[in-house]
DNA sequence: CCGTATCCAACAGGATACTG
DNA sequence: CAGTATCCTGTTGGATACGG
């Protein structure tokens, strides 16, 4: 009876997508795929939030070593907006030499569920895509 | 029970981020949320694949028309990656005008569910954020 | 240690004009 | 109609130097 769950699957998707398309209340430049990729479309945003949720709270330096490839300018860029955004917590304490230390909050946190769904999609799906890929590729000599 | 329920998320979380920062057979630079953002976001991939789950099979200018604020360039090179990517089918009518059509693969589909699930969480989370982001700016006087 | 300030290169993507 | 081709601008983000 897979089929069956198929087609439950797609009702359920059309269903969710005319919400968004026909929603008379919201106004029309309001669209939430568009604010996802302008606040977390970034390079950086989400895997702050991914190192975050496996390290819990973290420092500043040990933040970037873990980053692969970030610099000290992006990541303070990354994690004043993702503050900013209340996605995380900064605390500052008073020491020499001085400690900050960052936290999911729970709004965070539930970000971070969504993107594992989609880490996990990109996971899934990886095999399939690069063989699209090459097929594509080849098709064009 | 509201704890149980939470806490049995959270335990769920850990057990999923750990996939990804101990899969041994993984090699060091490969990283499904970096892939998901080099390939999809962009400015208008998953707008693009939204349109075309709503919509169905659409022809070109169509799909222009759904797409506020997209170019023609820019409506072209999209649709090529995406259809590089096996996430959509071009399929060409030799007519005089000429006739495309797009269409979501499974694939495709399978990605749709994804960006609905985060399209969700956003309007979801929106008035918590845009409320942090007042109170984040208002402490900066 | 944890930033900020400044400069700069690369690239995404918009505008426009042209074609099978 | 459904694209290319070309040009051009704005933004992202890297490198480097400095500061509390």
């Amino acid at each position: 009876m897979e089929v069956t769950i198929a087609d439950n699957q797609l009702i359920d998707l059309q269903k969710k997508l005319k919400v968004f398309f026909t929603d008379e209340e919201r106004p029309h430049e309001f669209c939430p795929v568009r604010d996802i990729m302008d606040r977390f479309g970034d390079k950086w945003s989400l895997l702050a939030i991914l190192n975050l949720g496996y390290s819990g709270k973290t420092r500043f330096n040990e933040l970037k070593g873990k980053i692969e490839g970030i610099s000290q300018r992006m990541l303070t860029v990354t994690l004043r907006s993702l503050e900013r955004d209340g996605l995380l917590t900064r605390k500052i304490y008073a020491e020499v030499p001085p400690r900050v230390e960052y936290e999911l909050t729970s709004l965070g946190k539930s970000l971070l569920q969504q993107i594992l769904e989609l880490a996990q999609w990109s996971s899934g799906s990886m095999d399939e895509i690069v063989k699209a890929r090459m097929e594509y590729d080849s098709r064009l000599q």
